[in-house]
DNA sequence: TAAAAATACTCCATAGGTATTTTAT
DNA sequence: ATAAAATACCTATGGAGTATTTTTA
């Protein structure tokens, strides 16, 4: 786990879309989605619920999200 | 900057030695002197005194110092 | 069926390694 | 003279881009 991961996920939770986040962070779609993945993989844990209109944060999402602002902000 | 070179500057300050913070951290002494050297290029600020028996922090270094420790801990 | 996310590549920057040289005590 | 830092060169990893495909409401 990174800063950046947890940044990443963290803009993707509130906008509730990986291609509103990433256009707001100036990054790309796919590598945004990957860094995320990628933190989910290693904590094992689904963060995030894809579907067809955006994101949904799961419980796990949600508690991870509270930590991740105590870190960042 | 970032955090590794914060970390790595800090290291190397505690220790009095690129060598011996290197060896510490499991990394080559090049790889961390070029991490210190690089932050010291960005802050266009030198923060440590190079000498044939290791190094001293400049009063610049030693007020970074304290605001690494205040974001590393 | 149309947004949104995932996949499949390609590329590049950077962190780090080894070997060697330079510097300063 | 010697221990420590700097330099030179190389390699690998990972973060990001574009193009495309797959999902799902």
């Amino acid at each position: 786990m990174n800063i950046r991961q947890l940044d990443y996920f963290m803009r993707v939770a509130e906008s509730g879309s990986f291609s509103k986040a990433a256009a707001r962070l100036g990054i790309a779609q796919p590598a945004l989605g990957r860094q995320v993945r990628g933190l989910e993989v290693e904590l094992r844990q689904a963060l995030l619920i894809r579907n067809g209109r955006g994101v949904a944060t799961t419980e796990a999402g949600k508690t991870l999200l509270a930590h991740a602002r105590g870190i960042l902000y």
